[in-house]
DNA sequence: CACCTCACTAAACAATGTTTAGTAACTTTG
DNA sequence: CAAAGTTACTAAACATTGTTTAGTGAGGTG
């Protein structure tokens, strides 16, 4: 592809064409490395170090390719809101809206239930949040919520709830879900024996579903 | 109090005692010195040798009395589990079960958005979790949550709901004021414009209300 | 071929949790 | 009361981790 052209303009553009490619497929390699990591050892057992050694590199290295870690955890939480996205677009071709919603909330539990590093990431990391709008992680996440919310509202256009209140309709049920999985994901269920904690969940989601119908 | 008995016993115990009586004025002045450091600095900000400064002795001083960092996060715990059970008391004292549960989730959702840093110690934060079973700040929290199960259960004995299924019904209630705190607290709502989130909130937590007497 | 750019690294710095070895004050003992 | 023992405390060090600096050498340029 670049081959071709590097024929032409051997002097003007190739090589820095190669740079360039060259840079990505470091980026990539930096990512790459740091996913595994993660998925390994954590958020926690992630470090600038580890991912120098996985690549062979120096630690020096990373930083020719990445600012600082919160790049690199933008990055992150990229791949996962993409894992999300991906995991939730089944619900996508259902043509019920009623039907299309609680099939993208069970499947939004269930994400959170089998990746809790990943929705952990997400969702419940401190981490950095400062100029996160700024950020493709979070274009996607929105885009991802914007879905659930037009679902909710296709919804309301065709009169499966009483309130016509879209907006708020969809914050309760997605409260209800996050918190869900977020006491999951960060081990707040410990009253509950670890044996009943997943079908006390399901159970819930089901409630929930119920008690949405009476809105 | 203890000085007439020094008088009989000083070769026994008095000393043993002041001991372990300035023993626990400097437990006690660690954790107040962590507790306005957190309050400033919140739990990032909070290091040992901070506490160290603050109370003007060494770092190494504070490791004989507590045994890590872990030990002061599960005293702080303490702390945040004792402020989340003051707050909801005044629910305690009204009569009627379901009047009783919609202010206590009212106080609840409240106590977390007035205070995102306690809210965020005792249930975001990921920290150590190891043993937390064996620490009084469990200990407490679990009284708290008795109380509010407990409530459930006299709602659904005087048949204030349809279902009988406590076990769900209070889990689900919990799973969206948790949830709806969580995303304030961990600055997950900025899709929504900030002057509109605490209303938002609200919204919710009213439409949950009504969802519930539906059950 | 001399120059230059640039990818890469060794080494260091800074912050923070934790341990070690020692000192000085306090307590007990003869 | 003096010697011996115990204890509270600390300086200094070590380990880990994010990040920066100063250079080096290989590859590209004129």
């Amino acid at each position: 592809m670049f081959s071709n052209f590097a024929l032409f303009s051997r002097f003007t553009m190739s090589i820095a064409e190669r740079k360039e490619r060259e840079k990505a497929e470091m980026r990539s390699l930096i990512l790459s490395a740091a996913h595994h990591i993660f998925k390994e050892k954590g958020y926690d057992g992630l470090n600038i170090r580890s991912i120098a050694e996985r690549i062979e590199y120096s630690p020096a290295t990373i930083y020719l390719y990445y600012k600082d870690k919160n790049e690199i955890f933008y990055a992150l939480q990229y791949e996962a809101a993409a894992a999300k996205r991906d995991h939730l677009i089944p619900a996508a071709s259902i043509e019920d809206p009623w039907q299309r919603l609680i099939e993208f909330g069970r499947l939004y539990v269930d994400f959170g239930l089998k990746h809790p590093d990943w929705y952990d990431l997400l969702f419940l990391t401190r981490a950095p949040m400062e100029h996160i709008e700024n950020q493709e992680c979070w274009t996607l996440g929105l885009a991802t919520h914007s879905f659930f919310t037009e679902t909710v509202q296709a919804c309301v256009d065709a009169r499966y709830f009483k309130s016509t209140d879209t907006q708020t309709i969809a914050y309760t049920l997605w409260c209800h879900a996050h918190g869900l999985v977020s006491l999951f994901v960060r081990e707040r269920m410990r009253m509950y024996p670890p044996e009943i904690r997943e079908e006390l969940a399901k159970k819930s989601f089901t409630m929930m579903v119920k008690m949405a119908e009476g809105l």
